[in-house]
DNA sequence: GCTTGTGTGTTCGGATCTGTTCGTTTCTGT
DNA sequence: ACAGAAACGAACAGATCCGAACACACAAGC
């Protein structure tokens, strides 16, 4: 492996996801340790990417931001539980939509590692699931991309956007959601982006929402779906049990991901079982 | 295995595997490293590859658009200056749309830098090209993206596309093109990009075409416009006098950016008067 | 025959890259 | 706060690559 093709595969990594181990990358290029260090220091130089202890993070990703920070790295691993405990919803050959925002960044991210990618047809309203899915030349998978203005977050969203989806149809979609309301349901600040939201449910078989906790605290303006369309609603464990309680009351299935598990993020913690 | 075959074993090499080692093709080709050598220098010579320590890389791969600012400077140069000779085509308060490709991803970002950008609307169908605009924070700029199936090269394409476009007007559309045919017109590789960027020409205004002088020598499948259809062609100096000649004789202004000149790209040279 | 030119292979000193060692710094769990 | 583990980077040594120079083979032309 050449030099140059090494410092591509490490920009690949980096753009899917998001960070990259030294140790990882030695390893999978059969390398030394030393080699990766300083072809990430040259690359650091060119300001392609940033180097952090243990390996290097994304400049330009969407997750960049929130890495750096000890604090929300935290909040990266509860989102990547969750990405992970929602993967068990696709099926092989299924005709997907992902939503925008970071959480669903984060799954469209595990989707692609995934075996089940193969095959796969992906509607998104995100402009970064686009590049993803398209930088890491996964086979098989189609990408669509519904059009529409763009807002802060990188997501398409207005008429454009709703007309786009409304002539379509999915076996299943997975949203983000700014701030979950009990017992009212799932939203978000961008009205607009609530009835793109709305459009995507309307075309979908089923409907996964993916929440960490913390977005039981938010409050939003524009409610885009209830507790009862959604299918299942996925979070993570730190969830406080009065709301795990209350939540179950309107949701049909709550999943609760843990950070620490390595499998497919679902611990076996009690309330797992129904 | 004669000369020509081992350059083309070479560079179909490459188009698979993006890198080569000199001292793969010296085993598998049964000559000396040094003949490899020689082989990859030409080649180099040619622009048709880019030699590295221990073999070379293609030009055309991944690896130009995440390295723009590293090597390839001179690719980088052309299309730099080209960029900033199109900005004189944008007024302020404009709607314009910028197709797919590098040269307009380019222009896209020098468009950001200049002060044109306030109060306009831009519609594309690249989604580098909208994650860019987002990503400077620019004040006043609206982003539209058309949707559609997103091609390898990141420009979204296909039905979905087309209609969207057909519903809009804007006032300029900047397009690329893979290759420049005389006396035919703009070619591009796939079809359904065709498709769009007629689209794309159908609802605007005027026409601009970005090619730098290499396009005249590529060949393409599907033809997206005629050489009339161009209010402008903007190339570089670089082109050779008998083409820039028979291009002027089907298009009606060609422009021929210089890429030393520090204001707006276009040099002082005498065939630039008409 | 000889010459010339082209293309290829070999040699070799220097440049560049890579791996290993080892003391230091930085993380992490208790 | 502390100790062990992991990561870091400087420095050296070995491996690899590079390109210039020269030698050789072969074909074309005189």
């Amino acid at each position: 492996m050449i030099a140059s093709q090494r410092r591509l595969f490490i920009l690949n990594r980096l753009r899917t996801q998001g960070a990259v181990r030294i140790a990882d990358l030695s390893e999978e290029m059969g390398v030394s340790t030393m080699t990766v260090r300083r072809d990430i220091t040259e690359l650091a130089d060119q300001g392609m990417l940033r180097r952090v202890h243990g390996g290097a993070v994304s400049t330009s990703s969407l997750l960049a931001e929130p890495l750096f920070s000890v604090k929300s790295r935290m909040d990266v691993g509860f989102k990547d539980a969750i990405a992970r405990a929602a993967l068990r919803f696709v099926r092989p050959g299924d005709v997907i939509a992902i939503g925008g925002g970071t959480t669903t960044y984060v799954f469209a991210q595990r989707l692609l590692q995934s075996s089940k990618v193969e095959g796969l047809t992906i509607l998104t309203n995100s402009t970064p699931v686009a590049e993803l899915v398209q930088a890491s030349e996964a086979h098989g998978v189609e990408v669509i991309v519904t059009g529409g203005v763009v807002t802060r977050s990188n997501a398409l969203v207005g008429p454009i956007a709703d007309r786009v989806i409304g002539s379509l149809r999915v076996n299943s979609v997975f949203l983000g959601t700014h701030s979950v309301s009990l017992p009212r349901g799932f939203l978000t600040p961008n009205s607009l982006e609530a009835s793109t939201n709305a459009a995507l449910i309307s075309i979908s078989d089923k409907v996964y929402i993916l929440a960490d906790h913390s977005k039981w605290q938010n409050t939003s303006l524009s409610l885009f779906a209830s507790l009862r369309q959604a299918d299942a609603v996925i979070t993570d464990s730190a969830l406080p049990e009065d709301l795990v309680r209350r939540t179950r009351q309107g949701v049909r299935n709550l999943l609760l991901a843990d950070a620490d598990a390595s499998d497919d993020g679902v611990g076996d913690h009690p309330q797992n079982r129904k």
